[in-house]
DNA sequence: CCGAATCCGGCCGGATACTG
DNA sequence: CAGTATCCGGCCGGATTCGG
């Protein structure tokens, strides 16, 4: 049995998806990067539960300034994982609500939220243990 | 029955897990900007197939420089997801191998990065569709 | 073969001030 | 309330060169 084979019958196999040309392989990391960057699985994570006002969202993820949460909301926007509803009111009111794409993420990021979250210490403890190898520096 | 309850029986919600305070969402956002550079995911991912060696795991990559493959391994070993061994030979040869904590991190994911496989069509329409509404600039 | 060192352009992301 | 505009420091990440 080849290794294909092996790992086919367990788990898709990295190799496989990340498709093997340069230009495949950019569009996957793009995506990719969407998920990793700084707020985004955040946010998605957020809107999960229900719609959100702008100001909401920026009181339940702490450390975000304004510019950041407008800009990656367009983003998420952008790529069809959020829809921005905005009601012509006085005081303006605008909503942001996961789409059907964007809760097809959720699964995924939760389960790799929920990793880092049970995981954050242990490596907070590896990050010390080898800087204090490396000593000084 | 109320809000947190009904969450809470199908999955954990995102603001439970980044915590409230600045600082422990700090701590949850650097493990998620671990996975989320622009390198990490995939090279767990072809970690997880077998341990490999440096010239194997750049031709592996498509893309990758030899100076962010050196950076991004060492932050992998720092936290502890990755080790390395390098044998005194010459020419010399240096293997990593997948840590029994990066493993744990391979099938989240491969969950997302399937996602990613899955979705980057229907997000590369998203974009062009986006962008043009917005036309020009 | 497996890196380290250096240089450097770009853009990520925070602070601040200002609008409708 | 929900943004926009502007400035700007830092660091991400590529190219190149050098070493063991």
């Amino acid at each position: 049995m080849s290794a294909e084979q092996r790992v086919s019958t367990q788990q898709p196999s990295m190799h496989d998806m990340c498709g093997h040309a340069p230009e495949e392989a950019e569009v996957f990391r793009s995506v990719l990067s969407r998920i990793g960057d700084k707020w985004s699985v955040m946010l998605v994570g957020m809107l999960n539960d229900g719609p959100l006002r702008f100001t909401e969202l920026k009181n339940l993820t702490p450390g975000i300034s304004a510019r950041m949460l407008t800009h990656t909301l367009r983003q998420l926007e952008r790529d069809g994982l959020v829809e921005r509803t905005a009601y012509p009111e006085i005081p303006p009111r605008v909503e942001y609500r996961s789409t059907k794409l964007g809760k097809s993420l959720t699964s995924p990021i939760l389960a790799v939220a929920e990793w880092a979250s049970t995981h954050q210490n242990e490596i907070t403890v590896n990050r010390a243990r080898y800087d204090e190898a490396n000593d000084n520096e």
